[in-house]
DNA sequence: CTGCATCCGCCTCGATACTG
DNA sequence: CAGTATCGAGGCGGATGCAG
C-alpha cells in the first residue's frame, strides 16, 4: 500500500511505515490519546482530508493506528495509537527536542498550544538524570502554568498549580529556553531577576539538569568517530 | 524554499527540515562520515539524482549539512553533516530501535550491509545502564565481526575482532535479534547453544541489559497517561 | 456534526538521458 | 564525477459534496 523504501534497514524499513508527510505529525497528535477524525484536521493546520484519511489507513496497516467505535451514546470513531505505535513516544521526544534548538520564540501569543507544557517535560526530561528523585514543581512561563511532578524518577505532568510544592518556578518564554538549552546558568537568571523562585537555588539547578534538550550522547572513547574500521 | 508545515510546534518545525522524503535518509548515510555524491546515490537505492540534488540543498539551507571541497590531490566535493545536523544522531537511532522491531529478518544474505554493527550498536546503547562500564567485546554474528569497546560508559565499535577481549560472543542474527530485544533470555541461549561465549554468563547478561532496543521510557507515576488536566 | 470521497490544478517523484 | 534537463505518473493542498 505504502510507498516503501527497498533497503534492508531499520530507518528504511521506519521511514516506509511512519515516513510519509503528515504520519509523524498525526502521531504526535494521537500521542495525547485517542482523537477523531475533526479533532485531527483541528490539530493539523493544512492538511488535506483526503491525505489524512489517507494516513490514516497507512497507519493501521503498518500497525501504528488502531480505530476503535466508541459505544452508542457517542456512537464516535476515534483513532488511538497501538502499543507498537506508542513506542513512537520516544523519537517524537527526539524529534522535538532537535526542532526546538532552531524554533525561535513564537512570534504571536496564539501560535502556542496552552497545553505545550504537557509536551514539552515529557520531551526534555533526562530519565538518568532524573533517577531517584522525588519532587514537585510548579512552573509559570508567561501565562502557562504546569505541575510537574517527579516520582522516584518517573515523570507526570499536569495543568495549572498545585498546593505546596516543593519548587515553584516563574520566568519568560525566552529565559525558559535559554535556560532548557543550557546556554543560560541558573545562577544567573535568578541573579538578574528573570527568574523568580520559591524555594532552594539548588532545587533550581537540578530541575534544569533534569529537563534540557541538549545532546544526550556519551562521546566515543577517543574522540570522533564512533566507529572505525579494523 | 522548502514546504514547511504552518505550526508552531518543535516537532513540526524538525519536520519541516528533514521531514520530506529521502531526508532523514541522507542524514543516516551522512553520519558514517563525509560523503561524495555518487556515494550518496550509492547507498540509498531507489532516490532519484534530482531529488538528491534538491534535498541536499533543501538540508544545506536547514543548517543541517554543509558541502565542502576537498583539497587539490582530489579535488572533490564532499556533503558532510553540520553540527546541528549530527544531532541528529539521537533522532535516527530512536528511529532505528523502533524500525527494527517491525523489520524481520534478512530475506537473502546480501541484504545486509556488512557494517550494520557500526550503526546498531551506537543505536541500542542505553547510556544510563553503561554508565561506569569498561569492557571489550567481540561480537560474531553469523560471518560479522565487530569489537564493542565501552570506557567507563562510552562507546566505539570496530569491525573485526581485537585480541584478549573481555567478552567473546558468537551467534546467529535471529538469536541476536532476540537477545537484544529481550524476547531471549541469554541464560536460555546459553543452555541451548544458540551462543558460544568466552567469558562470564553474567557478561553476556550486563551486555544485552545495555544493548538493547527495548523502550527507554519510564511509566508515568500512576501509570498512563503522562499528562492531565487539573 | 462527523467521516470521509470526489474533483482540480500544481508540485513532486522516480527514471532516463544528457552535459561540463 | 557531479550534477542538470526532461517527462509521465502520481501525490499534495484546497474546495466542495454528501451520507449517516
Amino acid at each position: 500500500m505504502a510507498r516503501r523504501f527497498d533497503q534492508y534497514c531499520p530507518v528504511a524499513n521506519a521511514m516506509s511505515i511512519v515516513g510519509e508527510r503528515w504520519a509523524l505529525l498525526i502521531v504526535r497528535e494521537l500521542l495525547r490519546g485517542p482523537r477523531r477524525y475533526t479533532d485531527l484536521t483541528a490539530g493539523l493546520p493544512g492538511i488535506g482530508t483526503k491525505v489524512l484519511a489517507t494516513r490514516l489507513r497507512e497507519l493501521e496497516d503498518g500497525g501504528v493506528v488502531q480505530r476503535r467505535k466508541l459505544p452508542p451514546p457517542a456512537a464516535s470513531t476515534v483513532y488511538e495509537l497501538t502499543e507498537y505505535g506508542a513506542g513512537l513516544e520516544e523519537v517524537i521526544h527526539a524529534i522535538a527536542r532537535w526542532g526546538a534548538r532552531s524554533l525561535g520564540l513564537p512570534k504571536r501569543e496564539d501560535d502556542v498550544d496552552p497545553e505545550w507544557g504537557l509536551n514539552a517535560f515529557p520531551a526534555l526530561l533526562y530519565p538518568e538524570r532524573a533517577r531517584g528523585v522525588t519532587e514537585t514543581t510548579v512552573v509559570r512561563i508567561d501565562d502557562d502554568v504546569f505541575t510537574v511532578r517527579l516520582l522516584d524518577g518517573r515523570l507526570g505532568v499536569e495543568r495549572g498549580a498545585i498546593a505546596d510544592p516543593d519548587l515553584e518556578v516563574a520566568t519568560d518564554m525566552a529565559t525558559f529556553f535559554a535556560l532548557a538549552s543550557g546556554d543560560l546558568p541558573p545562577g544567573e537568571a535568578l541573579g538578574d531577576g528573570r527568574v523568580r523562585l520559591d524555594g532552594e537555588p539548588e532545587a533550581l539547578e537540578r530541575f534544569f539538569r533534569i529537563f534540557s534538550f541538549a545532546p544526550r550522547l556519551e562521546p566515543a572513547p577517543d574522540g570522533e568517530p564512533r566507529f572505525a574500521h579494523v
